[in-house]
RNA sequence: GGGCGCUUAGCUCAGCUGGAAGAGCAUCUCGUUUACACCGAGAGGGUCGGGAGUUCGAACCUCUCAGCGCCCACCA
């Protein structure tokens, strides 16, 4: 027996074991059924599950779900992320509570320490996606730093190098001075802030009396001026091009060059040039062939290169201001809004930085990644994320992947007395140097470690054992669909395509669905420091996990933000409760005793209705997946369970059950209890925990839900839905009378009916159903009977209620009823007349529309007439 | 500056190929019934941001105006 009350705590947990314990997770690799597969974007190795997370899975959980029950061999392969800087972070930050710093331990003991971290609360995540649900197959699971990812970093690593796509340089770069790392470009952040322009000027050579006049909104960075610009256009300026200028404080020489990076509308006009510190000046630089002075060090401290070695720049700028004043060189300072690039996990200010660092030739690796989406061999669901897809990747630039930091994937170069060597291991790098220089030589490796993200874009093939070709990575590769954020895109997904198309020569993944953020219930984005944050956890605690699953998918429509919705979520628990009950009615009623029964021999109108709707609903939720239209599929069962299922079939069951027809009873039981069986199959990728606990306890079963077939190609007829539909029409209409003329529920009425022979019968063989349910004493035909004006009427398609209420009809209140019906009537006739006399649409418009309009004017027209009858009649009182 | 979206019921949002405007929540009225009050029945509520155009027909296509948002780049 099912217990009163639907409780997910007692079951969810249990349910999983049991499933991971079985092996439900894991592929039938001898099965020779199509292949399905998922990647999960690994979540980051410390991390804990957030909403964004919950959404992501949830919807991946749901189309694993939905193909493994269509018999397809499915891997959902998880994992982790090593997650570079992020872990490195938090370790750090720990050490720094006994008042440690890496240094104090040393590179080797740190990232001893960093693997104990992560084997203490690395699990978490895991831990928590298992309570989601997700039904992965955690027997594969990988981390990106596994030794055979590490081996697939190697190998990837050398080939690129050895290509020319890897390659050293020198160059301006993000630096964060909090980590001492280099960041790309897409790990800073530009933040709007009100800061400030400084004007002052620079002494000319030849004429200390005559000025250039400079604006900046950095002025401790004069130090590393090289040049001062001006446009070769400015009229006002050009004049002092080719003369030298006195760098202040620092009294040194510097150029007064042309060039057009100087725009004579901006500031003064002319320009400090500061090649090493600046990203436009570098370039600037680079055309003039300017020295590069650094005046940083690598934690944003001034450098010997300036009076103000040791300061920070904050310190440096305001020194730098009292010595301009001091010389008579300050001119004003004004506000000036201004954007400033922030590191996204330090928080602190990015400095451009010169410094060594190994670079991804990312343009030519987009080359054929941008093909590949071009010619459709991998395709975003929905599609216009291609665009923003097209348009990074058009405007890509070289990626650095180095990080001058000590968790990650240590590089596979080795530097020898004058080479560069680049191999898998150090036994071969020694190997070769030695051939190299005809002698043993001492090696010293790079000590840079990988950008986390090199690691993840191998992801789709390194976790299936490539480079080794093993049978999962034959059998899985390329994966399905990848399912991710749109804040992935450049991070991940173009990644992933890069390095996919160059090493394995296909695509990663042949469909990328992209959702959006979830955010908080007033549509603001979810962070820590709002304090606005949900945790899952919490949720599935207190509604269940399939009532966070299900708010999930019947959120998600394809590409929108979702905002978390606490009193949705309890909707869709009630959802779950309301489902609990109508098993719990089906077992009351012995649905599941009916032996060997054939649902395809059907033969009462109930029963063959709602197999009809079941047929339906099912065509419905498949096509909607079929599509990734995750909250149309979502939707359509929870329309067909609860507005199908619960309101009217069960109601429509009870007079047979409560009845004395065994061969009614007998079929209704065993309809009743297919459907329910159906409901719980297109139920469960959304709700697996209470559809596979309902599974187990209403009968014994051959399979588990979780492999249970999905309904696909069935062939049995298209049974007839018409009759039943006329009945709830019917029932509604009276219902819909009886509570606008306020007659209370006990009072029992008698329903007189006129219309074509056809509907009365279909109508009266019914009787018994719609008495029930419509609460009648009894429903007959109109016949010659005359009506009465203490008859309230109303209309059904084409079929007229009369119901004789003895006197106690309020005749004003029912005149003014009925008149708004008439109201309503005669606009609509009104646009219908409009519309059929328009010659054009007549002729053009496709003639099932046209038929359509006229059987719409003719219905209105009839109806017209009858509530005009009606009103004639108690015209009087 | 470049790109991409959004504006539909009080709220949050659906509405896929143009053919009588939908859901959930909220609101109002009423509750006979042992599946369910985490419930049932019924009801109200929308010039689909403004304007113009295409079309027999526009929430949907085109143009335009207004407001909001996101991404990328840059601002001495």
């Amino acid at each position: 027996m099912l217990e009163k009350n639907y409780n997910p705590k007692e079951f969810e947990e249990k349910i999983y074991e049991k499933w991971e314990k079985s092996g439900a997770f894991q592929p039938d690799m001898r099965s020779d059924k199509e292949a399905f597969s998922i990647v999960i974007p690994p979540p980051n190795v410390t991390g804990v599950l957030h909403m964004g997370h919950a959404l992501d899975n949830t919807l991946q959980d749901i189309l694993i779900r939905y193909n493994r029950m269509l018999g397809k061999k499915v891997l959902w392969q998880p994992g982790t992320d090593h997650a570079g800087i992020a872990t490195q972070m938090v370790v750090e930050r720990n050490l720094a509570k006994q008042g440690l710093t890496r240094h104090d331990l040393g590179r080797e003991k740190f990232i001893e320490t960093v693997w104990e971290w992560k084997k203490q609360s690395g699990g978490t995540i895991c831990k928590q996606l298992r309570r989601l649900g997700a039904s992965c197959d955690w027997s594969r699971e990988r981390f990106t730093m596994d030794e055979g990812l590490s081996r697939a970093v190697r190998k990837i690593f050398v080939s690129l190098y050895k290509d020319g796509l890897i390659y050293k340089a020198k160059k301006l770069v993000n630096w964060d001075p909090a980590l001492e790392t280099a960041v790309s470009d897409l790990e800073v952040v530009q933040k709007e802030t009100v800061g400030k322009m400084y004007y002052y000027k620079y002494p000319l050579e030849d004429n200390p009396n005559e000025f250039i006049h400079i604006a900046t909104t950095r002025p401790e960075t004069m130090f590393g001026d090289t040049a001062v610009a001006v446009s070769k256009d400015n009229p006002k300026l050009k004049h002092l091009i080719g003369k030298n200028c006195i760098l202040p404080i620092a009294n040194r020489v510097i150029p007064i060059i042309a060039d057009d990076h100087a725009d004579p509308e901006k500031g003064t006009g002319a320009v400090k040039i500061t090649p090493a510190h600046d990203f436009n000046d570098f370039e600037v630089g680079k055309r003039h062939n300017l020295p590069m002075i650094n005046i940083l060090n690598s934690n944003a401290t001034l450098n010997e290169n300036t009076p103000y070695a040791g300061m920070t720049t904050q310190e440096a700028r305001v020194k730098t201001i009292e010595e301009l004043e001091k010389l008579g060189l300050m001119e004003k300072i004004e506000d000036h809004p201004m954007v400033i690039p922030y590191g996204d996990r330090s928080g602190v200010v990015i400095e451009p930085y010169m410094t060594d660092q190994w670079f991804v030739d990312a343009p030519k690796l987009a080359v054929e990644a941008r093909r590949a989406v071009h010619d459709k061999e991998m395709e975003f669901v929905p599609a216009v994320y291609e665009k923003t897809y097209f348009e990074w990747m058009n405007n890509i630039q070289p990626w650095c992947i180095s990080r001058q930091l000590w968790w990650g994937h240590q590089m596979p170069i080795w530097y020898g007395p004058d080479e560069t060597i680049c191999e898998e291991n150090e036994e071969e790098a020694q190997a070769a140097a030695d051939k190299h220089y005809g002698k043993h030589v001492e090696l010293r490796r790079e000590t840079d470690v990988l950008d986390t993200w090199f690691s993840s874009g191998l992801w789709a093939f390194s976790t299936l054992g490539w480079p080794e070709a093993t049978e999962y990575l034959k059998t899985f590769y390329p994966t399905s669909v990848l399912v991710t954020g749109f804040d992935i895109i450049f991070f991940w997904v173009a990644r992933m395509m890069m390095m996919s198309m160059y090493m394995m020569k296909r695509v990663p993944f042949k469909k990328c669905y992209i959702h959006g953020l979830v955010r908080d219930e007033q549509g603001r984005k979810m962070s820590k420091s709002k304090g606005n944050t949900v945790d899952p956890m919490e949720t599935i605690e207190k509604y269940g996990a399939d009532a966070l699953r299900f708010f999930m998918a019947s959120s998600e429509t394809q590409g929108r933000d979702i905002n978390l919705s606490d009193s949705r979520i309890q909707g869709y628990r009630n959802f779950a409760t309301k489902l609990w009950n109508a098993a719990r009615f089906c077992e009351m009623n012995q649905c599941y005793s009916v032996k060997d029964f054939d649902i395809k021999n059907v033969k009462f109108p109930i029963n063959k209705w709602i197999v009809a709707k079941a047929k339906e609903a099912t065509k419905n939720v498949t096509d909607n997946l079929n599509n990734y239209r995750f909250s149309d599929a979502a939707n359509a069962v929870y329309q067909f369970v609860w507005g199908t299922f619960c309101d009217w079939y069960i109601e429509l069951t009870k007079p047979i059950f409560y009845g004395d027809n065994d061969e009614k009873i007998n079929e209704t039981r065993a309809t009743a209890a297919w459907v329910l069986d159906r409901i719980l199959i297109i139920l469960h990728p959304f709700m697996p925990f209470v559809t596979t606990e309902l599974w187990n306890n209403l009968t014994t079963r051959k399979v588990d839900l979780i492999k249970a077939e999905w309904p696909q190609h069935e062939v049995f007829g298209e049974e007839d839905k018409r009759v039943i539909d006329r009945a709830v029409e019917f029932i509604s209409a009276v219902r819909s009378l009886r509570a606008a003329m306020n007659l209370p529920a006990v009072a029992k009425l008698t329903a007189y009916v006129k219309a074509s022979d056809v509907d009365l019968a279909t109508l009266i063989a019914q009787n018994n159903l719609i008495c029930n349910l419509a609460r009648l004493d009894k429903l007959a035909p109109l016949g010659n009977m005359e009506i009465s004006k203490d008859m309230v009427q109303t209309v059904c398609r084409d079929t007229t209620i009369l119901i004789p209420l003895k006197g106690v009809v309020d005749f004003a209140a029912e005149r003014e009823r009925l008149n708004k019906e008439l109201e309503t009537l005669n606009k609509n006739l009104d646009g219908y007349a409009r519309k059929l006399n328009n010659k054009e649409f007549v002729s053009k418009a496709p003639e099932k529309v046209v038929a359509e309009e006229k059987r719409r004017q003719a219905e209105a027209l009839e109806n017209k007439a009858k509530v005009e009858e009606a009103l004639a009649r108690i015209a009087n009182f």
